[in-house]
Formats: structure tokens, sequence, C-alpha cells
DNA sequence: TGAATTTGACCCTG
DNA sequence: CAGGGTCAAATTCA
């Protein structure tokens, strides 16, 4: 862990290049006149953010991966409820945890931002999964209820994934999505493009043309940590600067069906949330999302963070992409799950991303 | 009719 | 006790 040189810096900084190559195009066309100022805003301060954490990267020159300001250190939580075989309730009752710290079956909350543009009334994005939902409740001081969903083949395959989904109290169009766990649950076969063979030889030239219509007229960001180093406010739209965002001109979206608008079953889109929302950053805790401005330091350390979670972010690009040129009828979960753990012990491989950065060339 | 949602009660934690 | 998460009966949906 500690032999990472300036060669994978390098890498990582061509990476956050090329993504604001890719931001900056995409300003490009919304500022032909079609695009909505605030996204222009939006992208515009996107830009911004990822350019100085690259001019950061290359200053400090290095980055120690060390999360020293994790702060929450929360991990607690939850005790392990989760026995829904009532097969084994015995035996757990009182158990003072003075510290449980599941090895394995280890919670995981990712939380991401999801605003679908479109109509007023817009159901939440598809992330390629099917939940069904078990609980509504009103939150204090949110605008708006919070949703519980679960996953549907929770009885049949035992497949524990959860996710909470909310509105924002500021823009209404926009979702707060936060994931538990992860999916164990087997994919179906892939109807819609099921008549659709791929060759393995040009797997890279598929996934590259998957890649470019990979974004449709939403917008998928995940939040790690809050405090930009610039506190940017108000203008309209969100004001967190968020570490990844991937947005597009609604180029030829699906028309609105009557109910959802998002009914492609196993679109690239799809599969990019889903990888998404899979790879997101750890140590998250209730305050911190509660709390938008707090913290003002801007510190190495937070490059540090930067990277993983742009690391994470490339690697759930790649996985997304590749699941989809293949389409294999293995879990995609799968991919993720290795790539994250190995991203959890520090071990990512630079080399791995790379091919990424031809893409958006 | 089976599956998914709605919704208030119930439960757990701080 | 309040706030948040889950259960489950009733209800709606396909
Ligand atoms: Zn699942």
């Amino acid at each position: 862990m500690e032999s990472m040189e300036g060669n994978g810096g390098g890498r990582l900084v061509v990476t956050e290049l090329s993504h604001i190559k890719e931001l900056v195009r995409q300003l490009e066309g919304h500022l032909g006149g079609s695009g909505s100022p605030d996204l222009c805003k939006h992208l515009a301060s996107q830009i911004f953010s990822v350019t100085e954490r690259s001019i950061g990267m290359i200053r400090s020159g290095h980055f120690d991966g060390h999360r020293k300001r994790s702060a929450a250190a929360v991990a607690a939580g939850d005790l392990d409820s989760a026995t829904p075989s009532p097969l084994s309730d015995v035996s757990d009752l009182p158990f003072k945890a003075t510290k449980k710290r599941k090895t394995s079956t280890e919670k995981k909350r990712h939380q991401i931002r999801v605003s679908s543009t479109g109509g007023v009334e817009n159901p939440p994005v598809d992330d390629g999964h099917s939940w069904r939902k078990y609980g509504q409740k009103e939150i204090l001081g949110a605008k708006h209820p919070r949703g519980y969903y679960r996953c549907t083949h929770r009885h049949s395959q035992g497949c524990m994934a959860t996710k909470q989904v909310q509105r924002t109290d500021e823009d209404a169009t926009v979702f707060d999505v936060i994931y538990h766990g992860e999916h164990t649950c087997v994919h179906k076969a892939v109807a819609a493009g099921a008549g659709k063979p791929e060759t393995e030889t040009d797997t890279n030239a598929a996934a590259e043309s998957r890649l470019h219509d990979l974004s449709s007229g939403l917008t998928v960001k995940i939040e790690g940590l809050t405090a930009p180093p610039q506190q940017q406010q108000g203008g309209g739209g969100w004001n967190a600067m968020p570490p990844f965002c991937l947005s597009s001109p609604v180029s030829g979206l699906a028309p609105p069906d009557q109910h959802n608008p998002f009914s492609a079953p196993s679109t690239p889109e799809n599969r990019l949330a889903a990888a998404a929302s899979s790879a997101a950053s750890p140590a998250t805790s209730d305050s911190m999302a509660a709390a938008p401005f707090h913290q003002a330091a801007a510190g190495g350390g937070d490059e540090a963070w930067r990277d993983a979670e742009l690391q994470e972010v490339v690697s759930a690009l790649v996985a997304a992409t590749t699941t989809t040129a293949t389409a294999q009828p293995a879990p995609a979960t799968a991919m993720v799950d290795a790539d994250l753990s190995a991203l959890d012990a520090f071990e990512f491989d630079p080399g791995f991303t790379i091919d990424i950065t031809s893409f958006f060339a």
C-alpha cells in the first residue's frame, strides 16, 4: 500500500483530466442552447472542483492513502438484527456488544444523489434491480417522506439489499438514494438485449460505444464526503459538490410511457447506475448526511479520499461497460464486488482502470 | 388471483 | 420519549 508511486498517480491524474475533458464537452453541448442554465452552472462547478482536485494531486505529488478524518467512525451501527429466518431466532438477545465488528457481513451505506430531468412527477431512476417498497416515513425536518425498499428477491434468494429513497428538500426533482448492503441475487436473463449477440473480439469497441450513449438525461452523482474546498451556494440547484457526475444532453430518451418513463429493462445507463451505487465510498455517518456544511479543512487527506472514490467510480464504470458488452449471465454484482474488496484492501490495480481514458478521447 | 403498494402500528435505539 | 426503521393487514394493481 505504500508503494504507490508517482506513475500510478500520474495515471490517476490523467483519468481526472479525462473526466474534465468529458465534462467540458458536455458543457459545450449544453451551451449550444438547449441546455438549462442550471445544468451549465452545475457542470461548471463540477469542472472547477475536479480541476482543483487534479491540481492538488499534482502539487502534492503523491497521495498516501490514510483516511485520517473519517471522524465519525461510526461504524456503528447496527447490531445484526438481520435474522430473517425464524429458524434461528434463538440465542441472540442479550448481547452487550462491546464491539460488533461484522467481519464478513458488513453493512455498507452508499448514498448517491439522483436527479431525473423530465416531468414534474418523476419516478426515481431504475437502477437495474427490482425493489419492493415496504414502508414510508415522514422524516422530521424533511419536506418529503422517505421510502423504504428492499430487494424483491429477499425471500427467494435471500438478497438482503435495501435502499431508501427521499426527495431533496430544495429540489423535488432530486432524489437521495441510500443503499444498504449488496445484492446477492442473481439477475434474470436479459430480455432487452437478448437478441443481441456481441463478439468478444472487439469488446472494447462495443464498450466504447456503450460508454458513448451511456448517459441519458439524468444525473447521477455519488456523494461521499461533504465539504468541497469551495462553498458555492445557491445559485439554483445543488449546493453540494459531487465527486462524480454523469450527464449528457437528452438524446433520444424514451418517451414518457404511461407510468414509467424509465421502463427500459436493462440499459447501459441502468447498469451504470447500479454499478455506481455499488461503488460508493464507505464511512458516511448519519450526521454527515444531515450536515451539508460543516468542517472546512481541505487537507491532503481529502485528496486521498477523492482518489479512492474516483477509482471506485472508474472501476464501476469498467465493470458496467464490461458487463454490458459481454452480456454475461454471471451476476454483474460479483464483478463489482470483487473490485470493491480489492479497493477495501487498498490494492487497486491502476493498470486496470487506465483503458477507460481512451474511451473519453 | 398473485404480486406490489399503502399505511398505521409496532419496535428499537439513543 | 421521540425519531426512524420495519411489519403486516388491507388495498390496489396487472
Ligand atoms: Zn437483490
